[in-house]
Order: structure tokens, then C-alpha cells, then sequence
DNA sequence: TACGTGACAAGAG
DNA sequence: TCTCTTGCCACGT
């Protein structure tokens, strides 16, 4: 029981330590988690972060800093939106400056 | 218990 | 340089 979420918690965790107006990518968390190609899992770890909203997935994106996740959440743009908020550009669903806002755990 | 799925990443052709 | 294939691990059915 607890191991599900231990590895979910974890994370979230690293997820929820991502600065403001920072951007961070699946890869990134997963090698830190230890499991440097279990990338997919950190999706699927977001991908149940939904209801949660110490989580900021729209921080989360994949090693080309594009918005690929834009399609789990409610609006069509809303990921962008929040990111945009933060100082992001965003453009054809991909972060411009994401290596300036690249942040690594 | 076993198979398929999933918001990715890296290597090889 | 670009595209395709494989690897990875845990959750859901």
C-alpha cells in the first residue's frame, strides 16, 4: 500500500519542490527517482496527480520541453496558459526558452 | 497471475 | 539530421 504512493509521493514530491516560473522535465525526475528510463512512469505518476493541486504537472514536460501532457488537462491551452503566467514562452505547445527555464531536482 | 497500457528517453539505422 | 525501435517500471483490468 504504502509503496504505491511511495513511489507516486516521490514524484510528486520533486514535482511541488519545482520553482515558480520553472520547468522541468520527465527524465529529469525520473533519473533522480533512480530509474533513468522509467520516464514513462513519472507520466503515469502525473497522470494520477490530477486531483492533487500541490502538484504542478504543467511544470512537468518532456526533454523537449514541449507541453505533451496539455491534453490531460481541462482546457485545450490551459497548461500553456499557466506557464505563460509564470513568464514561459510557448509556442506550437513547445517551452522557447526552456533550457532558461530548465530546472533539474 | 498475466497482459496491456502510459503525459518518455535514448540509441541505432 | 531525421525517423523508427527498444527499454523501463508500475498500475489497471
Amino acid at each position: 500500500m504504502d509503496k504505491n504512493e511511495n513511489f507516486f509521493e516521490r514524484v510528486y514530491q520533486i514535482a511541488r519542490l519545482i520553482p515558480y516560473g520553472r520547468v522541468t522535465s520527465y527524465g529529469a525526475i525520473a533519473r533522480h527517482l533512480g530509474s533513468g528510463r522509467s520516464a514513462r512512469m513519472v507520466g503515469w505518476a502525473m497522470n494520477a496527480s490530477h486531483g492533487l493541486e500541490d502538484v504542478p504537472a504543467h511544470r512537468v514536460v518532456n526533454s523537449k520541453g514541449i507541453l505533451t501532457g496539455k491534453h490531460h488537462f481541462e482546457g485545450t491551452n490551459l497548461m500553456q496558459q499557466l506557464l505563460e503566467s509564470e513568464g514561459a514562452v510557448i509556442e506550437n505547445n513547445q517551452i522557447v526558452n526552456f533550457k532558461e527555464l530548465y530546472w533539474e531536482p
